[in-house]
DNA sequence: TACGTCTAGTTCTCTAGAGAACTGGTTGAC
DNA sequence: GTCAACCAGTTCTCTAGAGAACTAGACGTA
C-alpha cells in the first residue's frame, strides 16, 4: 500500500497536508507547468488512493497558498507565480554603476546548518517550546564589496531538502528557490528597520571594525494565508545602505 | 454583466455562506461576544438542520475571516476584533513605551513659508523650471522628546490655504488634513531610507550634536492617480529609531 | 456560415457518517 | 495531598457517495 496511506501515528502531517506537499513538489519540479490543467480532482484521487474529498482539501491548500487555480466546468490549473518584486528587491545602493538601485547584488552563501531555534525566531515562527530550524548564513556583494550580512531562519521540517541543495544552483535570490525546491510562495513580509552595533560576525564579513555602526533589518515573511515562513536579521554597511519601499496602489 | 451569467439565478448564496451569514450575524447582534464559546458544530448543525460538514464550512469561512478561532478539544470561540491600521499612517516609529508603534506622536510645527523649489523636490514633482512650493518645518515627540524633524515640500498653487490655516487645527497627522481642508487624498507614497548626518537646522530641533549620524526618510507621497503631492525629508534620532513595514497581503 | 442544442467532463454543494486527536475535569488509588 | 487513569465533550481527519452548476466543444439545423 501506498506510504501516504499510513496513519500518522509517527508524528507525520495529516494526509491531506501530505498530498499537498506532493502536488506542490509535482508543480516544483516541472511536471506541471504555469497555465497547465493539471488531472481532474476524481483522477488524483484514483490515483492516490484516496478519498474525492481529502484530494479536496489538498486542492484548496494550494489554492489558497495561490499556486493553483480552479475553474468550475473547466479544470484545475496552475497559475503564474506573482512575484512581487519589491519584496526582494528593496536594497538598493548608491552606486555609479547602478544609478535605478535595481541591480541585484551577488550572493555569497557562507554555511548553512541545523541550529536550536533562537527565542526571538520562535516567537515569530509562533513555536511555543523549543524547536529545532535551519540557519543560513550569507553576504551580498555589490561591485565585489560586502554591503550586507543576512542570518536566515528556516522552518526545519519544510526545509531540510535546503541542506542537500547545491549553492551554485540556488541564484542571487532566495524567494524564487523558496518556490522551485519546495512549492513555497512568499506573498508578504513585515520588515522593521533600526540602528545598530555590529557582531562579531557581521562586523568580519562586512570588513568593519567591532561595533560599527550598522543597518539592522529584521524580516518576517509570510506565505498567502499568513504562515511565518522565514525570520531573517540583516546587517548593512550604514554609509552606502538605502532601503526603498512603496505602499498603497498607483499607477505611476 | 448579464443577470443569468450569475451563480445561483434565484439570488441564494449556497447553504454554507447563508449559514455563515446567519452566524455573523449572531456575533454582529452581541449573542456572542468575544472570548465566549460559541455551540458546539454538532450542536448548531442540529439546530440549523444541516449536515455537520456543510456547518464546517460556514465555521471555517468565519475562521478565515479571522471571526472565529477553534480549538481542538476545547470548543469555538469569537475572537477578539482585530486591529485596523491606519490608511494614512505608513510608517511607525516605535519605541519601548510603544511596542506596537500605535501610538502617534505629538507634533510641532516650527515653520510654515514659501519658498524657491529645491531641485530634488522639483525633480519629484516633474517640474522641470523654476518654480515656488510651500516649505513646512515640524517636529515630532515621543513622551515629550524630539524623535523626528520633518521637511515637507507641497504644491503651491494646490496647498496655499494651508499658510491661513491655525496650526491648532491641524492634530499630529498630515495627510487627514489634506483630505479634510484641500479635497486632496493620498493613497500611496514611497519611502527610501539612508544614514546620513545631521544638517545644522536638524541637529538643533532634535538636540543633537552637529554632524551627528541620524536616519533619513525621503517620502513622495501620491494621489490616486500617481500625481506627486508631497515630497519629504525626514531626520530622526536614530537610538530609539524603528521603521516598520508590511509588504504584500496577508490574513494574519 | 450562423446559431441553437446536446453531451461529456469538470468543479461545487451537500449529505451521512466513523474514528482519531485533543482538552479539561472528575475519579480513584496511593 | 498527589498523581495517574479515566471520561465526556470538542474539533479534526477521512471516507463514500449523489446531484447541481457550469464549461467547452461537437453536432445538427436553418
Amino acid at each position: 500500500m501506498c506510504a501516504l496511506r499510513m496513519p500518522q501515528a509517527d508524528g507525520r502531517l495529516p494526509l491531506y497536508a501530505r498530498l499537498r506537499d506532493q502536488l506542490a513538489s509535482r508543480i516544483a519540479n516541472g511536471e506541471w507547468s504555469p497555465g497547465d490543467t493539471i488531472p481532474s480532482e476524481n483522477r488524483l484521487a484514483e490515483e492516490y488512493g484516496v478519498a474525492l474529498a481529502t484530494m479536496r482539501m489538498a486542492l484548496k491548500q494550494l489554492v489558497d497558498e495561490g499556486l493553483l487555480e480552479r475553474r468550475r466546468g473547466t479544470g484545475t490549473f496552475v497559475k503564474q507565480p506573482a512575484f512581487r518584486a519589491d519584496l526582494f528587491r528593496f536594497f538598493h545602493v548608491h552606486d555609479a554603476d547602478d544609478p535605478d538601485g535595481s541591480m541585484i547584488p551577488e550572493s555569497r552563501i557562507l554555511s548553512r546548518e541545523e541550529v536550536e531555534t533562537p527565542a526571538e525566531v520562535r516567537l515569530a515562527f509562533g513555536e511555543p517550546e523549543a524547536t529545532r530550524c535551519l540557519k543560513l548564513e550569507r553576504v551580498r556583494l555589490w561591485s565585489g564589496e560586502p554591503m550586507l550580512f543576512e542570518e536566515v531562519y528556516l522552518r526545519l521540517p519544510d526545509f531540510k531538502g535546503l541542506l542537500a541543495l547545491d549553492p551554485k544552483d540556488m541564484g542571487p535570490l532566495l524567494y524564487p528557490v523558496f518556490l522551485q525546491e519546495f512549492g513555497i510562495l512568499i506573498t508578504s513580509a513585515t520588515d522593521e528597520l533600526s540602528f545598530g552595533t555590529a557582531t562579531k560576525a557581521s562586523a568580519r564579513h562586512l570588513e568593519l571594525p567591532a561595533n560599527s555602526p550598522v543597518a539592522v533589518i529584521e524580516r518576517i515573511a509570510r506565505n498567502p494565508v499568513g504562515r511565518v515562513i522565514e525570520y531573517r536579521r540583516v546587517h548593512g554597511r550604514p554609509e552606502r545602505f538605502r532601503y526603498r519601499v512603496t505602499l498603497g496602489e498607483h499607477n505611476a
